[in-house]
Parts: structure tokens; sequence; C-alpha cells
DNA sequence: CGCGCTCTTGACGTTTACGTCAACGGAAGT
DNA sequence: ACTTCCGTTGACGTAAACGTCAAGAGCGCG
């Protein structure tokens, strides 16, 4: 059967044989050994794509690993199986509203945009707070009413 | 003219004193003293009220220090304004490759999603393979093209 | 005077996923 | 033998934004 060295893994998956070393550090890999030099079988490869793509997916290393090691422990696949759609769904849940939260910074941030671009061309900005700008919270031009 | 405590800023904004004397630390902030004891003015209170805004909407400290700064400087306005428009547009690109990035997470995770949820329902999942059992590993998408 | 409270200044700890040397080991080529 | 290459094991460094003590200082109260 097929093996891979550290590197030939490495230039595959463009990542570093350093990032490699650290998985099985941390217990994500755990390829044989020839001597001192680490080899890698089909079933390492294979666990290498997964990292990288839980990674793409948001994924931290140590629910990688819970994951991974889930899919060996093998029980029928039941635990691994609910433990993983577990997992997607938070997520799942965790990305809609980190697209929320962007969705609003974005409306903000084109808000102030357009507010500067007025100023640019020449608007002084309507002051007119006191100290009443507390629960708007000063527009988007940091005028700082300097009341003191 | 008003002035406030460190406590008084800090239960106000919902932030803990230690960030507070963090920001100044990273000069966004320069209360006076009042012996030992630092007092905030109007200023450092819009000014505070900057920074967290700044942080919602995603920039940096050192992002939200240049821009006030700048806003110091007030040379005419034109530099911090063209200077802030940039920032902005620039954190207005980046939210958009965010948004984008999570748009195609996302549509994995779900196709992923569905995917063990056929498997817990019962279906083996076409199995072809003959070598370990890494062929059909999670696979709807990331099959490591087993060719050992 | 002692108590409690707010405030201060260090200064090290935390998290995540590696990067970046340093120093060394063994095999292959010339 | 010498150089080149690939590989190895430490071990410290990095970034961001604070958290978490530790050890005092200063003040008002009774």
């Amino acid at each position: 059967m097929k093996t891979y060295s550290i590197s030939q893994l490495s230039e595959e998956f463009g990542v570093t044989p350093r990032a490699i070393r650290f998985y099985e550090d941390e217990e994500l890999l755990k390829p044989t050994r020839q001597g001192q030099s680490r080899i890698y079988a089909q079933r390492d490869r294979v666990r290498l794509a997964l990292i990288l793509r839980g990674k793409r997916l948001g994924f931290s290393l140590v629910e990688i690993k819970e994951m991974l090691d889930l899919y060996d422990l093998k029980d029928g696949q039941a635990t691994q199986l609910s433990y993983t759609i577990r997992k997607f769904d938070e997520r799942i849940n965790s990305l809609e509203r980190q697209r929320a939260d962007i969705e609003q910074a974005l409306s903000e941030l084109r808000a102030g945009r357009a507010h500067f671009e007025l100023q640019l061309a020449g608007k002084p900005s309507s002051r007119a707070s006191g100290d009443g700008d507390h629960g708007r919270l000063i527009g988007y031009g940091l005028n700082a009413s300097a009341q003191d």
C-alpha cells in the first residue's frame, strides 16, 4: 500500500511540515515510523484531508480531533454521527450569527462612509448635541462635542 | 464640566476597568489625574464610545487609534476623512469576503449535515473500496481518491 | 485606629495554530 | 570524505485584547 513522506503530504495539501507535525502533537495524526522518519499511510492522508476540511469550515483542531476520535471508535457510528451532526448544527448557528453581525456592521459602515463623503464634500456636519449623544452614540463624525 | 471615574465609565459602557486602562496604555485615551486617580472628561468619554463602536465594526485598536489621532490633528479634516473612508472601504471589502466565505461554509455544512442524517437513518453509504474503511470517510465532497 | 471601598501600578497568564530558529542525524550522490 | 537533502526534536516567539492576581495607596466612617 502506498505511503507518503511528510514533505509529500505537505506539498500535496499546501501546508507546512511544521503544521503536520503539530497535528501529530495534538494527536490528530499518528503516522508510523521508519527509524526516525514519519511514514504516512492512506489513513493518515485521509485524516489530514479531513483536518484541513474541518479547518476550512471553521472548526477548531480540538473539535476536529473529537470528531475523528469518535469516528475511530465506530461504535456502530451512532455516537459519532449524532455528535458530528450536533457540531455541524452548532457551527451553522454560529456562522449564521456571524453573518448577521456582518450584515449589521456592513450597513453601519456604508452609512458611515456615505456620511464621511458628504463631509469631505464640504458639509460641516450638523451638530446640535449638548451632551445628548448618549444613546445613539456620536454619529459617524466622531464629533466630540467639546463641552468640558 | 462633568467628569467620570473609571468605574463610572466601566459601568456605563459595560467594559472592565482593565480594558479602559488598557486603552490608555495603547494611547487611545489620555485622562487627566487627580492624585493617582484617573479623571475622564467628556472628550474621553466620547473617545471611549468611539473605541467601542470601532470594535463593534471590527476595527483593531491600532486602526481605531489612527483614526482618533488623525481626528485630533484636525488639519482641516481632509486627511482624517480620506483616511477613515479608506479604512471603511477596506473593512467593507474584508467583511464582504468574510460573508462570502461564510456562505460557502454554510452550504457545505448544510450538505454535510444532510449527508450524516441519511447515514444515521440507516443508509450505509455506497462502499466500493476494499482496503481499509477510509474510502467512505465523511465523503460528500472530500473523498480522498483512494488510489493505493 | 481599623475597616472597607475604590483606585493604582506592575507583571505574568490566556488562547490558537502554528513560525522560526537551532542543532543534530542519516542516506544519497560525487 | 564531503556536501546536499530531507528529516528530526526541542524550545521559544507571535498576535490581540484583555484577565487575573499581587500589593499598595488614599479616603471616609464610626
